[in-house]
DNA sequence: GGGGTTTGTCAAAATTTTGTCTAAAGGGCT
DNA sequence: AGCCCTTTAGACAAAATTTTGACAAACCCC
């Protein structure tokens, strides 16, 4: 659990509550730091502060998000803003509290969205069969050993690692990569092809697999 | 969407917002009510009172997760009742909210029920006996085995599943594949020809029926 | 039951989509 | 500028899908 809080007595309160109960904290007083740290570091929630010296919280989200970064963001807000509570969601922040709240309160959003994601077997790091992307080292993996790949490839594997085995229609990919103007000739199927052959054809069985008329899985088929 | 609420009130407030946006709300003023319609429907989400006539609040969520089902849950709770939270996360609701409650503060917590759960591809899974449709990965199964389907051919079949048992016109389902202009001759025949080998063909007993002079319909008739 | 219409069946042709690969274009760095 | 890596373009092959058309079977109504 990492707490991205630049307040020390809510910092505190928070340590002594959850650290007797076993759970292992980190801290961060400052956006920058904490969203270095929720990138290195392997956490399983982070608690994030809105405002904070150096980047914002919104930002810290926003940036997390866009690595790729799936943890579970709480997110902590003054009473009276509303409306920034309605953007954390946007940026992707799965849960926010009200401050000031209560220790207890914080322990049972941070329960829930544990098992939340738990129920789904939300693996810290992303795998399918023996494809593995690990999120400490950002290094891909298959059958043990490491594949290089380009920042578009990678993109494109973590999308599909992110949503496997449900399919990914070309267009969500096309929006992945380009944003709003995708380019007028079918440059995704060169991409998909350069992803193949270093992640499929030096091995047995292909994983990624194209769905005809819609878009590709990753999936294991046996 | 399903609120169980026995406030005429705020249940009001709630379907004056949310439909205009197009949500489809079902509502029920009691516990058993409310648990007997979660079971049966398929609802993206659940807006569940503590207190409630017949059976509160609690125990629908334990019920409903007993039989398995892990629609999300979000809570109303009165405002002095932190234990209750506590308690309402023991038995598996997902999220809460305090009464009183700003209409788009529940807005917010929906959309990050749902976001979360689409992340996790938690879309409805479509059956009629023992065919099932699987839209997350685009898999059809019949009696177990999987099924390749060409994209004219899923859209039939999804079609008829979201219509089954109903009829549907040919008409209908030629405006599915070609929008405006059908072609001359009747192509339909051939896709549902080639769509019979595959799901009935190779099985004892059919599901797809033709209606002479009207359409098809998916059913078992037993 | 018979005639006209609708539907089932199937194989081959036409079309679209996807795979493959090479070359060129772009971008950052020294 | 020259180099290296990444991204895009384009052309052709391969695969999959959709349409065509022709005939047989089933259906409906008088």
């Amino acid at each position: 659990m990492l707490v991205i809080e630049d307040n020390r007595d809510i910092a505190e309160n928070i340590a002594d509550f959850f650290e007797p109960q076993g759970h292992l904290l980190d801290f961060a007083t400052n956006g920058e730091q904490g969203l270095q740290m929720a990138l290195d570091g392997d956490f399983d929630v982070i608690v994030l502060d809105l405002m904070l010296p150096r980047m914002d919280g919104f930002t810290v989200c926003r940036n997390l998000r866009q690595a790729h970064n799936a943890t579970p963001v709480l997110m902590l807000t003054a009473r009276d803003q509303l409306d920034d509570k309605l953007q954390g969601f946007e940026e992707g922040a799965d849960d926010y509290l009200v401050k000031p709240f209560s220790v207890k309160e914080l322990e049972a959003r941070v329960k829930a969205l544990l098992k939340r994601m738990q129920q789904f077997g939300q693996h810290p790091q992303l795998q399918v069969a023996d494809l593995v992307f690990d999120s400490n080292t950002q290094e891909i993996m298959r059958a043990g050993q490491s594949i290089d790949l380009n920042p578009t490839q990678k993109k494109i594997l973590l999308y599909l690692l992110q949503h496997s085995p449900n399919v990914v229609k070309r267009g969500e990919l096309e929006n992945l990569i380009w944003g709003e103007d995708p380019p007028d000739n079918d440059v995704l199927r060169t991409h998909i092809y350069s992803l193949r052959t270093l992640i499929d054809k030096p091995f047995d069985n292909p994983l990624l697999h194209t769905v005809h008329g819609v878009g590709y899985r990753l999936a294991q088929t046996s």
